[in-house]
DNA sequence: TCTGGGGTCCTAGGACCC
DNA sequence: TCTGGGGTCCTAGGACCC
């Protein structure tokens, strides 16, 4: 989507179509989180402080966000995409990825089908929407940002070389300011640079899993499909105050207020978390983060707020004030996967007394030839903590 | 008017296990 | 005879994305 809050903002408010107008928070601290191609013709940028960018645009008009309103929009333009091919993976609030490798006898070339669904966007939610279409995921996303605003471009996979040679090294999915700079700094700016360099090199600059990456996105590959499953790997809540404090009964109540909403949102997706954390941000703007694994997972506001509140109390503040304080639910267990973890359980209180028979009770619980990750059932401690130790 | 809030992925070291 | 090789799990920090 193009501009996605601002132009949402903009169906309720088509008096302000064409001027610059910025979505973000109007306070102190607030931040740019989307603006209209007019007020980023004045250099405002997502992400840049609200302050920074009133200096740029100071006739800029300012609007509050309202996420639930880019929910229903972000709904509705998913829902398109699903009747062109259920083959959808939402990447974010307002971009996805259509795999219409199969669509294409029923509905017509990448081009015809790219045309139907800005029109389909456009008719349904006033919006406008870019897209790319290319023989992998991340060119086609490369050719929709590109192809911004209101645009839409093919790359044929004989043309990807082509495409991608000449661009900035920065244009890559995954390179931002900091690896752009390294790469700078070894003579390197174009994706052609990039791939006229040994990927051994790039590993040692980089790193080895991005040194790899980068080398293969250079040459137009890249393996990864369209995935329609996601998986959750964390939730959390994080707050930044208005004034830093280093009050901890303040930092307590966050806490609290945190601990609870990260709760309600584990419940509502069925989820529990072994690993909690906190995150601090001090005045000076470094961050750190704490993290204990709990013994059971848990999807208690009590219990994740008794955790973050132990980790605050072991940190010392001395003459510190905290910025931001927030929450973490990591290694989230689905309920199914509860259940296989309470085997063991079972397994002590039925005198059962070794892994064969928990096997044979998952067996039972999950039927013949389920698939359970192996951590599920590899819980040694109680394996060799059981009655029967030589078992 | 300095720098939000939601995330994912990678690296690296250390404890621990067989 | 200064001590291998295969792993997993946990923690912390940081780059990056929208």
């Amino acid at each position: 989507m193009d501009a996605f809050f601002a132009s949402v903002e903009l169906l309720d408010h088509p008096e302000l179509r064409g001027k610059p107008v910025i979505v973000g928070g109007a306070s102190g601290r607030g931040v740019v989180t989307s603006a209209t191609y007019e007020a980023r013709a004045y250099g405002v940028r997502s992400a840049m402080s609200m302050g920074r960018a009133m200096q740029l645009c100071p006739k800029a008009v300012i609007l509050p966000p309202h996420g639930a309103k880019y929910s229903e929009y972000s709904r509705r333009v998913m829902s398109i995409f699903r009747d062109v091919t259920p083959l959808v993976q939402p990447l974010s609030i307002d971009e996805a990825f259509l795999d219409v490798a199969g669509a294409r006898r029923l509905l017509g070339s990448p081009l015809v089908i790219a045309r139907s669904i800005r029109a389909r966007v456009l008719s349904e939610t006033g919006l406008t929407c870019s897209i790319g279409a290319a023989s992998t995921k991340f060119v086609a996303k490369l050719a929709s940002t590109r192809s911004k605003p209101d645009g839409l471009l093919v790359i044929p996979k004989a043309r990807t070389l082509d495409f991608l040679h000449p661009l900035p090294v920065d244009a890559l999915w995954g390179v931002g300011k900091v690896s752009a700079e390294n790469l700078h700094r070894h003579g390197l700016h174009t994706v052609r640079d990039l791939a006229n360099t040994p990927p051994d090199t790039l590993r040692k600059w980089l790193g080895n899993a991005a040194g790899s990456h980068l080398h293969e996105l250079s040459w137009g590959r890249d393996p990864r499909h369209v995935d329609t499953r996601h998986i959750e790997k964390s939730v959390g809540h994080e707050n930044t105050f208005s004034h830093d404090t280093a009050d901890r009964d303040t930092l307590r109540r966050e806490l609290l207020d945190q601990s609870e909403r990260v709760a309600v949102r584990l419940r509502r997706g069925g989820w529990e978390s072994r690993t909690i954390s906190i995150k601090l941000r001090y005045s000076d703007f470094t961050t750190i983060t704490r993290a204990r694994t709990i013994a059971e997972p848990t999807d208690v506001a009590r219990r994740i707020y008794e955790t973050t509140t132990a980790l605050l109390d072991e940190q010392e503040l001395g003459d510190k004030r905290i910025r931001l304080i927030g929450v973490r639910a990591e290694q989230l267990v689905h309920a199914g996967e509860r259940d296989s973890l309470s085997l063991w359980d079972e397994a002590d209180n039925d005198g059962w007394r070794d892994a064969e028979q928990v096997m044979d009770a998952a067996t039972e619980r999950f039927g013949r030839g389920a698939i359970l990750p192996a951590r599920l059932l590899g819980r040694r401690d109680r394996l060799y903590d059981t009655k029967a130790p030589e078992a």
